[in-house]
DNA sequence: TAAATAGTGTCTATCAGACATTATCTG
DNA sequence: CAGATAATGTCTGATAGACACTATTTA
């Protein structure tokens, strides 16, 4: 077995990119740094791999997410790396970024405090290393990933009305969809089912609710969902 | 400035899948592995990030594939990281892919010898790592990217015929193209300009050769440009 | 001229998007 | 009842895909 000079290795972490919608708006979850380097920036939930816990990238995200803010129900798939010798002030550094989505009500009260906050993704405070950055690419990855697959719904809870989901889906591509054509269309992608139940506590008259087939996937279609 | 414990950091380093279409198939350049670990095994052409050299996971990769095979004209983005304890003999590592694309007639013809070869992604000899795992990612991606993206034209070289592209896009999809269909639709995304010149040494009619109007980027349509 | 590609035109089923309509709930 | 959403129906323009046709080159 080779053996490795690790002076010469760059550190590595993993960063959740942690997206949801609150008050009509997309958000993204931040956090006081502590600690130096960049302490009292906002920055993503992140660490270090951990060697011997960690079995996967993925496996790392969530462990340190679960550490940092529990959100039951997180949807989250890998976005992308960056890497470069001055991103971190502590060297040469590699960050696997993730993308997470989850319904606001997921998120316990108690989570959101003086040192975590939700911002919206278009008005960011100042961010610690790079953030910024990997922020807005995954801003990019939900919209354009948004028209072709039903990544929107993980916005919502297990069970939504095709109203809910119309409007996330508004949300998440910036535009007004027909409600008609969007229920016609979502349908015939034959990706829901229905519970059976009805909305309850609605305002007007009550609906179906529906589930989505594959909740672990987010599935990808040939078509868009879109309707100006 | 915080302390790094060196010793517990991951291995990290960069691997490229690069593909090419030779006798009307999709191949992946893979190279014999001279030492340990995998010694004997082929595995894609990767290295170590090299801390005071590199100064992106990209500008990595570019390094390392000049060392050991140079493809002018090449086109690379960033495919996914792995990372894990036993992906590597060595130790916990990461590694950050990279999807290539070049034209065959790009790779000098030293480049191809005992150690460096083409293989076609349907028939992989036994790989090192988890290359293996790695190279259908790549397909993956580049056959969902195909559809929707100028991703194929990259097998091409800098100036080429519509019927050109147009069997490369049926190789990359897999399924036929009608050629009518294909040039209409492909002019109409308006990603091609022509060049003014002709096609010389074709077999049958000279036709018009085009090249990207883009040529750096990978342009992705809204449409796709299949056809059954 | 036969074969193959270059390049253009045409037809049709399908679908996105706009919009209308009816139904059903709450306040 | 008024207002809002639920759910379905209808219409039209655009286009994907199938296919026919002519043109131009080489063998």
């Amino acid at each position: 077995m080779a053996d490795i000079d690790h002076t010469l290795l760059p550190i590595c972490s993993v960063d959740g990119v942690l997206l949801t919608i609150e008050d009509e708006t997309l958000k993204v979850l931040l956090h006081l740094r502590p600690n130096a380097p960049c302490e009292g920036m906002w920055a993503l939930p992140g660490g270090f791999v951990h060697k011997n816990e960690d079995n996967s990238l993925q496996a790392a995200m969530a462990r340190v997410l679960k550490a940092k803010v529990k959100i039951p129900g997180l949807y989250l798939e890998q976005l992308a790396s960056y890497g470069g010798p001055n991103r971190d002030p502590r060297g040469w550094s590699v960050s696997v970024a993730h993308l997470g989505v989850f319904a606001r009500k997921a998120l316990p009260l108690k989570a959101e405090s003086e040192d975590i906050k939700l911002f919206p993704v278009s008005r960011l405070p100042k961010c610690a290393f790079d953030h910024r950055t990997i922020i807005k690419d995954a801003v990019k990855r939900l919209r354009g990933k948004g028209a072709y697959s039903v990544l929107p719904t993980k916005f919502l809870g297990d069970t939504f009305t095709l109203y809910e989901a119309c409007k996330v889906y508004e949300h998440v591509l910036g535009e007004e969809i027909a409600p008609g054509n969007f229920r016609r269309k979502i349908l015939a992608l034959d990706v829901l089912e229905p519970t059976g139940e009805m909305s309850v506590g609605g305002r007007k008259r009550p609906a179906e609710l529906y589930r989505l087939k594959s909740p672990k996937e987010a599935v990808v279609f040939d078509r868009g969902v879109g309707s100006l």
